[in-house]
DNA sequence: TTTATCAATAGATAATATCTATAACGATGG
DNA sequence: CCATCGTTATAGATATTATCTATTGATAAA
């Protein structure tokens, strides 16, 4: 088999047209090189130089070698460099659903990347489906998404929780802590284009003959809270997001629920990744009161 | 350095999980096996495997490692079954101007062919802007092509050769040496789409106030002879084209000529590629006889 | 506790990369 | 024509390393 000192040898060849200078310059005497590129060309079979009194020139198999040798130097290269680098540092590609706030999460991440030592993680945020073939795909290791009894995959209960109405603290109906879906009629309204329920409330205030009026439609979920509190309209959340000017009430009738958790992969990771993702699942369950506050509600 | 034989190793490794089995795999005791990864992981600073009574698992590094030796080992192969299976090939890659016969060439590359031992010759048919453009971009080493004082490269003159008319030899005027352009008038003519003087032969005719009556238009000028000899038509073509049936005749005032020769590509191409052309032209040059009926034709 | 299995280590050996010394060859200049 | 110079190839010796056998150490299973 071709070694890659070999390799070498020939290439420096190439790029001084000297076997001598060639020596020189992989720092071994003009007989080592001679016999090493003998032991090439006589495993490959062919010449690679046409030699002269002047200059070395490449046969035809030589030129066609060319490119297979700079090519396997610079992937041996690739991969010391890569494996060099990183020494020990561990990568968690963690997915997050974009209905869930990023506070929920933020506590847990902030002391477990501060407890795990060369920690790198990678987020992905997107929509319950996107994540769903993230997941299939082996392109996240975790994420923390709804549950469904639909996946075949390992899921790890974290809470429940349902969906209410968010208004600005100084709303009229901000008094009371159920409403009757009546009292919405003719509510500006504002509208989150991601929500996982949106088909579900639209279908909901139309069996109850309740025509709400868009004022605002946000892909972001942060966004609409604020817009709440600044009393732009009113909107459905998870029962989770909170913020200060806000209001969380219920409304009879829309009892949506759903329930979060950790969910893993199908894909085969390393004993290392593995080990990592346990682990990150201990840790939030154990912190899980760091978030049991969106859960009971009532 | 990696060395090649770790690769194998390493792999063997990651296909069985067991350094036992590895070993077996790739015809070493199991101590040689293990003595070699240990090399690996320490030239690397990382450690690839994590060994356990049972089985052996990756490391994160391990994980990443994979793809890297893999293809490693892949460009191995391939350079050695690239140098191998060709042994002492040898390539031309010729360039043929599409309105040159294919027979002008065909007892030279037979008789090339023979002389030259595991000669194999990629041949690239186009217009003359064609094959300028691949001798420009190195993807044709030579080309049996007009010669333009214009262009800028290694030419080697071989023939020069005028245009005529061909038609049927039963055809009324074929009793005529020359023909005054106003008897072509009306004539069923054939086109030869490629002709590389098929605009001047358009104002030609348009200039004498002769209209051909068009009758067949084609890109293959074997094509074209074939039906000239079948009565269809007639054409304007090189002097060189001839076919039983067919008989080559003059107008006066149509006295386009062109310039045959060998045109070298600028690339740079190794000793082997260019002692391999020098020979292809003297061979041709030498040859010439065989095709100088083409250029004397009065 | 004993046994079986697997990987790591120690020391010996075989194979090979590399060394020094020199031969062989071709180009150049007198 | 001959001497000289520069370059590559060969021969034999040496240093290095891949691989061997023998054995140890660790762990799981009976």
């Amino acid at each position: 088999m071709i070694e890659n000192y070999q390799l070498r040898y020939f290439l420096a060849i190439v790029e001084t047209g000297s076997f001598t200078k060639a020596a020189k310059r992989v720092f071994v005497t003009q007989p080592t090189l001679s016999a090493g590129i003998k032991k090439l060309e006589t495993n490959l079979g062919s010449k690679l130089f046409d030699r002269t009194s002047k200059r070395v020139f490449l046969t035809e198999s030589g030129t066609r070698f060319v490119p297979h040798a700079k090519s396997i130097l610079y992937q041996l290269n690739l991969a010391e460099a890569d494996i060099k680098s990183t020494g020990r540092t561990q990568l968690l590609r963690l997915g997050l659903l974009m209905t869930i706030s990023a506070d929920i999460v933020r506590n847990i991440l902030t002391t477990f990347t501060r407890d795990v030592s060369g920690l790198v993680i990678e987020l992905f945020e997107g929509t319950e489906q996107e994540i769903q073939n993230r997941l299939g795909e082996g392109k996240i290791d975790i994420a923390l998404t709804i549950l469904r009894p639909t996946l075949k995959l390992d899921m790890t209960p974290l809470y429940k929780e349902g969906y209410g109405i968010a208004l600005a603290d100084h709303h009229p109906l901000a008094k009371k802590e159920n409403i009757h879906p009546a009292e919405f009629a003719g509510e500006p309204t504002i509208v989150r284009s991601r929500c996982e329920i949106l088909s579900e409330t639209s279908r909901f205030f139309t069996d109850h003959n309740v025509r709400p009026r868009l004022v605002f439609n946000t892909a972001q979920d942060e966004r609409a809270l604020s817009m709440v509190a600044a009393g732009v309209g009113s909107t459905t959340m998870p029962d989770h997001y909170k913020m200060d000017g806000v209001k969380r009430i219920k409304m009879i009738g829309y009892d949506f629920e759903r329930e979060i958790g950790l969910v893993k992969t199908s894909y085969q990771l390393s004993e290392e990744r593995s080990n990592l993702i346990d682990q990150f699942i201990s840790f939030t369950k154990s912190h899980l009161p760091e978030i049991t506050y969106a859960r009971n509600n009532q």
